[in-house]
DNA sequence: AATGAATGAGGTTTCATTCAT
DNA sequence: AATGAATGAAACCTCATTCAT
């Protein structure tokens, strides 16, 4: 069935849909319950009450079943995030919305959050090196940095910088909120959010 | 060996001391370089061109080793930082050196970094929860910070937020400095010490 | 597979029972022959030359596989046991048949006795107590001296000793067997169940 | 050290001699414990406090540990008993008194009872077989019987046979011992003296 | 007389994966 | 579409033993 016929993806059934599906929610709360070294073939498919089998005949593979995962996730955030991110016009209302979503997206969803940090810190290649690099969220983050500095809505920052600095910020916020028992997400967001508009100013002349 | 007479530290020889000492360097490069789930017993032993019980010998459990590592890198960390701290009086130059030594040890001390970050993020407890919080660095750090709001050097933020955030920055350079080719730590320690700076210091009056 | 859907027992597939028995019996002939210490999944495996995880597989832990043992045994002198003493009426027929069978079972099935033995010998649990305590037999042999005290059957002994004292005998003859080369078990039954007869009769009047 | 000279027996000073004694007690102490299968050297030297190699010194070996351990209690035990069977005439008394001061012996020194019993049950060959038998006793107490049949102080029993059953009874009460809660070692001993008795006594004439 | 250091064999267990059904 | 059965590698750990000091 993994033969997928030529080169072209094969079409997919409603119910094998179905069956990754959940597949990948169950991976996804066994990351973030037991993390990734704790994440087995196994214990996936003990918590679903079917056989390991399954998940391989679905997936073919650890690394093709995280990779899904992490795929996932990020349509999920993208389509959280995306019309959203549309809807403004303005440089400063894209940056200050881009990162209002993507707070509140990390703020809704704390379990697939985790879950992808565990596969994009462990998945590793066979030299060691890891699989997934994730600078294309900062490199995102860059571009809409330069756009709004040749409009002239921001100071005169270096924005690769001030990207890594912002990236920085909200992907620490999980530990944040994973080792501060008083954690607030909702006041923190409006905090960062100030912080990087005030950050990204210009400077009141 | 292992034995340790009734509960006290037991005395360690030098050729002991000597042993445990590279199989934490060793344990190190293996962790930096392949990650924490690629890290045995087997594949350090190999490196050393020891037998795996050897370190079984010295440590006793893996855990043992990993904690051992921690706390290894940890006491270098101090080593560093200590001294440079305690020379500063004022509570802005305080925070400045603290800041600023303590991305000096991160820069010059990657692997080491890397290394503790793996045992950090996956080493955990049976039900799943990490071992090692790591709260206690934001501690330090607030402690600072509350100190010198109390002696008017600071502005009036929130501690507790503050310190997450500042640590935040620094925690995230180390992923930054693996994944942007045109990283540059020396410039980036300039920015980063003086944004603290400009964040925490009183509004001009 | 070792999956167990809930904590409801698994329905069992013939392969799979097939193997299980093929096992047990495996793991009886390797503790009688050589001992506990010497029973290994390694052992057994090899004997059946197959992989030493599909033992793991069926049985998930040397703990369980040994517990089967015991309860494979157990059942089968059952099985052979209590039809005979139902057959029975009078208290002293239950004693007498109670101890005939439960001899001709230990005669028939030398090696399954040596196997429990064994086992109940040495499964300790961590704190180092045995995990197979093994009172249960006595209790039941003193409820049938009780009753037959009670149906007048019997003499006036201390229920408990007399118990403990039959079984002590029982019990003996495995080692008996194994180490006296005359020792023949056909007259040895008859003698023990004259002998144990004698010793709860009633004072001729 | 342990090359002996020649074929003879090395002389033993006294500081290794106590040292013996010390390890010798302590295996004891843990084989009654942890039982057999948990008893090791690592075990045995953590408890002292001392190196395991200390233990090969002395002893060159696992077998020869617990063959001097096995040694030793036996050694306690005839010279608690033979003094006071030796100071009997009559064959009844003869009898009598063995069976008291084993049961006795046995009753005051548990720990090792407990400890031999483990190195009977467990100690093998590589072949399987047990390395020791200790068909010695029966014979002695066969002797003891024999001896009292010739001059017509016992019945006509088998002399086998009942050697036999008064050692399942006497081994026996060791595991009564540790499983009985209400176990009252010095009744039994009483009963049990008596039950023997009456067992090997001519019928009434 | 004792110890520290190291070794290699062997133990149980978990893992991803394969294959026939 | 799914499963049961099996596998072999690799994991950590414990063991008795050796050897130089």
């Amino acid at each position: 069935m993994r033969s997928e016929n030529r080169t072209a993806v094969r079409q997919r059934t409603f119910t094998e849909e179905a069956r990754r599906g959940q597949i990948i929610a169950c991976a996804i709360e066994v990351l973030a319950e037991l993390g990734y070294a704790q994440t087995s073939f196994a214990r996936i498919a003990e918590r679903l009450g079917i056989s390991k089998s399954v998940i391989s005949y679905h997936f073919g593979g650890k690394d093709e079943l995280l990779e899904q995962v992490a795929q996932a996730v990020y349509a999920a955030a993208a389509r959280y995030m995306i019309p959203r991110i549309r809807a403004q016009h303005s440089a400063r209302a894209v940056l200050g919305t881009y990162l209002r979503s993507n707070l509140e997206f990390i703020r809704d969803h704390g379990k697939d959050i985790d879950a992808v940090t565990e596969i994009f810190l462990n998945v590793r290649r066979k030299d060691g090196s890891r699989r997934f690099a994730g600078g294309q969220a900062v490199r995102a983050l860059q571009e809409i940095l330069r756009r709004g500095q040749d409009e002239g809505a921001f100071a005169d920052f270096d924005t690769r910088t001030m990207a890594w600095a912002i990236r920085n910020l909200v992907d620490g916020l999980t530990r944040q909120r994973a080792l501060d028992p008083e954690f607030d997400f909702d006041t923190c967001i409006d905090e960062l959010v100030a912080l990087v508009d005030r950050a990204t100013r210009k400077a009141a002349s």
